[in-house]
DNA sequence: AACAATACTTTATTTTTCAAAGTACTTCTA
DNA sequence: TAGAAGTACTTTGAAAAATAAAGTATTGTT
């Protein structure tokens, strides 16, 4: 069991982010309108954390235009992916999941 | 699967705050100073995270003489547990912990 | 008595979060 | 076809949170 806060990324770890990332690990992409949808997020508040999981290379972001509408389309990448199962991981050994417990 | 972040425990969430709760969850109850080495964190830090946690309820805090030194013991309150269950729950329900994968 | 050490709390600075406002369009309506 | 409204974002600024540094109080040490 580990309890150094240290140990977790803190990057992921913001509700949001986490929440896109949950999100991105098992739909691979998804466009911004539909991660706004999901995750009851508004406009500025999910660009600014995209801003910083792009920053960090977890999530490429591409743009486009769709029946002359600007699209964006977020994927997660590889270091996305093997950031977050290490969050979860260290997650895990910090909350203790093999507590046997009813 | 939810990926609405408000339906997490911001008040837990905290990475310093989660250490101290998944911490006390099975100590039950520790010392100040046994908290501070374990989370490695600084005093301060652990103070004011500490007054989060009792403001809320989630945890008791009690200050005794031992030695003629001061000594704080805190312990998890049911509320606490409560909240820390929830908690645990919330996060398995977004990160999709029934995902079959190796 | 002076100095270091322990066990905290308060303060102040930096960082982060979040929503309101702004930009750059397009489509609809009169 | 002007202009109002809508869509899809980004930028900005204000509020909240996190953290370390400084402060308080007491003890032990030399």
């Amino acid at each position: 069991m580990n309890y150094d806060y240290r140990t977790i990324d803190d990057v992921i770890h913001s509700r949001v982010r986490l929440a896109i990332m949950s999100f991105l690990v098992t739909a691979r992409e998804a466009e911004f309108v539909q991660l706004k949808k999901t995750l009851k997020v508004s406009d500025g508040n999910l660009s600014t954390h995209l801003k910083k999981l792009e920053d960090k290379s977890y999530v490429a972001v591409s743009k486009q235009f769709i029946d002359n509408k600007p699209q964006t389309r977020i994927a997660i990448t590889s270091t996305g992916e093997t950031a977050f199962n290490a969050y979860v991981e260290g997650l895990a050994a910090m909350l203790g999941s093999d507590q046997t417990k009813d």
